[in-house]
DNA sequence: TTTTTTAGCGTGCGCGTGCACGCATTTGCA
DNA sequence: TGCAAATGCGTGCACGCGCACGCTAAAAAA
């Protein structure tokens, strides 16, 4: 019952201008070879009967393949870069039907040369775009100059070195996330001691990546409760047991600390702990919605959560890629901050993308 | 420097199956004709391939178009439903080159006869799906069977009535919003008195949509504070000056009560008494982000906000639909329950979608 | 046996666009 | 003046798919 559908066609648009589909095409791509005068009637026309591409023929005539390289932690299943990985896979996933791909290039968060390796390897590949990490300042900078002159578009994801060219940031504020798990933390109020528990790293192989998170931290309990002590207790992530007694020696000594706070995702490994010695009044966050910190959530062995969509995060990262990638546009904001979400017991369900 | 791509088509599955072009589409589509030998072969052959149809050229070959008919109250400009239309249009918006729209049919949200009306132009104008949401009850109950009748798929938004045939949900869990407000509502314990501020309504035009939520935000009091009483407080919503006398009238007789809660999206009614009677001790949330809420949160009159992503669920529910009409897929969860987030002064940035 | 029906299958056209090719006409240069 | 180069433009094919049409051979009806 629907009349002849008007949207009009690249014909149209010649047909209007009085001349051939061929010269529509050049004008519409700059390809040049046009007399000013067709350019300006093609243009005309086009503005008239509010001409734009079809989308689904464009992409089936130019069959052009896109991939985005991306540069990013190792990772073991169901760690943080692992839900990164899927998001960015996700994202490709649906847009399979324009072309685009994505390679994953991982390398060794520890090891700088690992970095670089890879990074040599992104550059020789020429990839259509990069999507990257920063966590070694200075390779990435290097690597970022090297992308500029190759004409490579290239993105951050979760962490970015300010100051750099032609940039997008994905990711979430750090700042104000530690700075929004201190408030939660201190929400009752009348906070004197706060235990910050932080995982022993090989020393000076690179900046700790949650360094601007537990400034956030501390920002809020400095302005807020001046007169709280902040004790930091060191663990190492591969032994259990070790983590057991080292958080039980801690608090033998120190019974009067109600608080406890990780400012990495690994929140979860407090869980032993936290179930061998059951307190009413005690407070526990984490950050990041890692299956295995959901759990202990669930479990009720920590009590709220800061974390983000970390998959849709990197699904719109290359969705947004792509759009400058196939439909040539400009991205609208540089720093694509994602909005922080609270976890507790009441509202952790369908916490799914 | 890439080799010939090897995403598979129609033709090389009929190359390996051994038959024509036409008999794999005919298979694809389950259009009969075709002896089970072939069909088998032709299976095979898709599965080994790994094929799957390319979707631009899909749609540039079937040129069909698809509406999506959207039967919804009535809104002003940033009322709760003006988000969702807005959703619902950014969801057509990015589905145009799959010649999907929307077309809203509005209705009074307090006049059964106009939501009828509204149904009986829907029915007439044969959209390929129907998106609603459920204010009247029997009203709905007649039209989603006429519906069923005529073969047209629809989906409920933010609202449902439970028990009907074929449908899906998309919103969230009012019952458990009520649930997760009330617990931040008293987050620093020993509440004795608690205020809900309700909007006086037109007498028995219809079911109060927001009793679910009501009913959870009544039960996580009694569980948790069964010495705490509910003080309900009725504002007419139209003339401030009301608003206010009446909340200094309730608060002047009930010096005691600190908490105040709203269920319905508009707490921000309330920003004008906060402003004049600041307090230090004083807790208030409500529900829904609308603009006029988040400045209110924003400037500190209220606390905290429940909310989910509206304008996302929208686009969500158009994006799922358009699965089911374009591409023919069935829909995998009928409740789709989107996530409650929860806002507060810290975390209100960035929070559109 | 002849005619009609039908199951099973292949082919051609069109969707709207990108791009290579080639033809006319004009311009530059000796 | 003559010939090459450049400019301006139109045409044809390909992209992968949906669908209408029509063909063959076997089954059913006459």
């Amino acid at each position: 019952m629907k009349e002849t559908n008007p949207i009009p066609t690249v014909f149209d648009v010649a047909r209007e201008a009085g001349v051939s589909r061929g010269t529509v095409d050049r004008v519409i791509h700059n390809r040049g070879r046009v007399s000013e005068d067709s350019v300006r009637r093609v243009r005309k026309a086009i503005a008239q009967l509010g001409y734009s591409a079809n989308p689904n023929a464009m992409l089936l005539a130019s069959r052009k393949a896109y991939t985005i390289a991306c540069l990013i932690p190792q990772y073991r299943p169901g760690e943080y870069w692992s839900l990164i990985s899927k998001g960015l896979q996700e994202g490709a996933q649906s847009l399979q039907g324009y072309n685009v791909s994505v390679k994953l290039y991982l390398y060794n968060s520890t090891d700088i040369d690992s970095f670089s390796v890879q990074a040599a390897r992104v550059l020789e590949d020429r990839p259509s775009g990069v999507i990257l990490n920063a966590v070694f300042r200075e390779a990435v900078t290097v690597f970022s100059e090297q992308l500029d002159d190759a004409g490579i578009p290239y993105a951050f994801i979760d962490n970015k070195v300010d100051g750099l060219g032609n940039i997008l940031y994905y990711g979430i504020d750090p700042y104000r996330s530690g700075y929004l798990g201190a408030y939660l933390l201190t929400l009752k109020g009348d906070v004197r001691d706060v235990a910050l528990i932080r995982i022993t790293r090989d020393k000076g192989s690179h900046a700790d990546p949650n360094g601007p998170r537990r400034e956030g931290f501390m920002d809020y309990i400095g302005e807020h409760f001046p007169d709280c002590t902040v004790h930091t207790v060191f663990i190492r992530p591969d032994s259990p047991a070790d983590i057991l007694s080292t958080l039980e020696h801690f608090f033998t000594a120190h019974p009067e600390v109600r608080h406890l706070a990780m400012t990495n995702s690994r929140v979860h490994l407090l869980s032993e702990y936290l179930r061998l010695h059951p307190s009413e009044d005690r407070v526990t966050i984490g950050f990041d919605d890692l299956e295995k910190n959901m759990e202990a959530l669930r479990a009720g062995y920590i009590d709220c959560l800061v974390t983000h969509h970390i998959e849709q995060q990197a699904r719109q990262a290359i969705a947004s890629f792509s759009d400058v990638l196939v439909w040539k546009r400009k991205p609208v904001r540089r720093n694509c901050y994602v909005h922080l979400d609270i976890l507790n017991r009441y509202n952790l369900d369908d916490y799914y993308d």
